[in-house]
DNA sequence: TATTGTTATACTCTATAACTATA
DNA sequence: TATAGTTATAGAGTATAACAATA
């Protein structure tokens, strides 16, 4: 009974200092976190993000939305019509614009936010990972200023 | 004539200190890197990945390779079988267990590999962020400690 | 003419489970 | 019993293009 190969080594070679190929396996990793610190919330990141800038953005439309979440407008339609039909959020044509739809979180949506940000904070805050706190600010800066994000 | 709204200010909130939320805008902004740069190579980052890291380990079993990079065992399987099919990688059946398939490139996958080389170190040299290239360096160094990559 | 959101289509990827053959 | 790979299925996400309403 010798159980799995245990020198599971893999060399990475030159992939080992791809920017693209090490924030995949963390994006990866980070979203195993997300499930095991909140598996219970029936929620997966992509949608957690959408409430979350909904709830931060009332009245932001979907299109702004998209472009800054890095999803394709007929995705969100798709995500944003399931969230009205799950009564989590309202969509209004504004009449100085009367193409453009915009987003608000429902009573029920901001009350099913509010009940998530605990865990969510708490699952933020508990640094399961190698990185010393003072490193994972680093890391944090570091991917905002690649992101061109402000705070 | 107005154009498109200027202010597209969006509050990220909360969001902005996520890890798992800035590594997956992240992520995906290297992957329109990747294409930018290498359009012209009708191969995707994942797919990329794989012949690189079968190139580097020749005889790498699938469920190793599919581990390594957080890719499920099925959806391995169809990768690396349209692989064959494309004459990019061969696949056989080691004597001392049977159950398992070791990976090599073919001729032709290293031919393409090696053909795609240039163009990714160039790409990846390029560096078209905000980043100073010393920051850029500290990045990937967290990122293989949040990976638990080493060198 | 250009933009916003919508619909439709095709494809990729994920998640899961059942299956086989081997160990 | 457990493991490696396969197959099948359902659902999520992506990419693209065409469309209506509006600007």
């Amino acid at each position: 009974m010798t159980g799995p190969t245990v020198t599971e080594e893999v060399k990475l070679g030159p992939m080992a200092d791809s920017l693209g190929f090490l924030l995949r396996l963390s994006q990866l990793e980070s979203f195993r976190d997300f499930y095991t610190g909140m598996e219970d919330l029936g929620m997966r990141p992509g949608e957690f993000s959408v409430l979350m800038l909904i709830g931060e953005n009332p009245g932001i439309r979907q299109g702004v939305l998209a472009r800054k979440l890095m999803i394709k407008r007929a995705h969100m339609t798709k995500m944003v019509q399931a969230m009205e039909a799950d009564g989590l959020v309202t969509r209004t044509v504004p009449p100085e614009d009367k193409r453009s739809i915009e987003l608000r979180l429902s009573e029920q949506g901001a009350a099913r936010l509010a009940h998530m940000r605990g865990p969510f904070e708490e699952h933020e805050s508990r640094n399961l990972s190698r990185l010393s706190d003072a490193e994972l600010d680093t890391l944090k800066r570091l991917l905002k200023t690649y992101l061109d994000v402000r705070e």
